[in-house]
DNA sequence: GCAATCATACTAACATGCTAGAATTATCGA
DNA sequence: TCGATAATTCTAGCATGTTAGTATGATTGC
């Protein structure tokens, strides 16, 4: 379990937090930010337990702001609190996953089927603006910024409804699935291929077809589990015991 | 604003909040749950200051416990925190409101869309049992005892899908809805109708037609929604001003 | 060698002191 | 009388001391 090296234990923790300038608000929520970053690019391993103490070294803060980051990392579920023992970093559960994906196929059918009414044409247009990026980070494999796209391209679906809130609750679901497929190593077939369903939900929405939509959304989300559900049987040690 | 009797001013919030033995966890959670009732059910009203020294005092805590308490609490959005300044019970906002009972339309409508496919039929008699109770209850007219089998309802709904932490999300996302909920006085003839909703919705799920699990509830929550609506005509200083 | 017990070193949880900034009130000036 | 300014009193936010419970490793008894 320890991963360190041994002639420098502390090296491990300083390097894997960004410092809380990077971030905004005040000290609380800028640890909150800095650990959760941390957790969902796994530079903290599911199953590590967490050190407070380091936290407040390497961060230069006491434990009052590390001890609130802590609480809502908790109830997020991305770390696990065992009382009077310690914190650990959650495992990964297949659970969880499937239900995040559920979460965010439900919310996402829903505003496609609304948006299918409502949308207007700017909005098509910074869809289609969006695509355009998309399959350019495709061609030249820049794999990173064609994620951070595709985030981007579900935040419009979901903002374009004029909810606010909505993608926060959607994105809070989805941490676990976003957490999970960092595992994954984007194959230029298999992202192209995404490309292609983000076209087809596009066009649906642009279309003003709301089943069309919900057909094009399930087989996009349907998809990505595919390549998650092998996960277990290749990382079992990152897994909930279940 | 003020609404305390002049000649006792600490009394109005001496009996808003429950004892912290009526709840489990550790102080901060038990905290958490009971500020959480009275900011459901009105005690505290919308607007109002939240006085962490008043609450100290009169759950016999430190400050430590209220203020995790009160930083959960601003995540779920019933209270509003300024800087320096105080924290404040969240108005009511009809954006938020439309957005709650958006939230759980959409898990809903997934729940049972799924449901129509796996349900069992022990599943079934259990919902039609809610159902009979609540029939008995809208006869005696115990509303209280109604709504709760209505809560209940749903969330044998969203459970029997198998996910666990849907409820609790459907539930978060709803709470505006429920506090806005409780300045309408139930009105025999509509919480009939109410009934017959459930009913219908249950009946859809039961014969596993999708489709009319989807229609039936659409129906159910947009009667809701329209009986919400007049609120902010009628008790305007509860909401947001937009 | 091995199991049970005890001491030590951790942790979360809670209490409390302190500080900077905002809001309110009181004071002053015209 | 009224407007500006200064003092007081709030608050959230942060730091830190304290406590109780857990896990670990050493020690003892056999």
């Amino acid at each position: 379990m320890q991963e360190n090296s041994p002639s420098d234990p502390t090296q491990g923790s300083e390097v894997r937090l960004r410092s809380l300038d990077s971030y905004e608000g005040n000290l609380a929520r800028r640890t909150y930010a800095a650990l959760r970053e941390a957790i969902l690019t796994l530079r903290y391993k599911p199953g590590e337990a967490l050190r407070k103490q380091d936290i407040c070294a390497t961060l230069g803060v006491s434990r009052s702001p590390v001890a609130e980051a802590i609480t809502r990392l908790s109830n997020e579920g991305l770390v696990d609190v065992v009382p009077q023992s310690g914190t650990f970093v959650a495992r990964f559960s297949m659970e969880e996953i499937r239900e995040g994906a559920f979460l965010r196929e439900s919310i996402e059918l829903a505003c496609a089927e609304l948006l299918a009414e409502i949308i207007t044409d700017e909005q098509i247009t910074e869809l289609r603006r969006n695509l355009r990026l998309q399959k350019v980070m495709v061609e030249e494999g820049d794999f990173a910024e064609f994620y951070r796209l595709d985030g981007e391209m579900h935040d419009l679906i979901i903002g374009f409804t004029g909810f606010k809130q909505l993608s926060t609750i959607a994105k809070t679901g989805w941490l676990h699935v976003d957490r999970a497929r960092q595992l994954i190593l984007p194959m230029p077939g298999r992202v192209a291929e995404t490309l292609q369903e983000h076209y087809d939900l596009v066009d649906a929405i642009a279309a003003r077809d709301p089943q069309a939509a919900r057909k094009a959304m399930r087989a996009h989300l349907g998809q990505l589990m595919k390549s998650l559900i092998p996960l277990e049987k290749t990382h079992p040690e990152l897994f909930d015991p279940s």
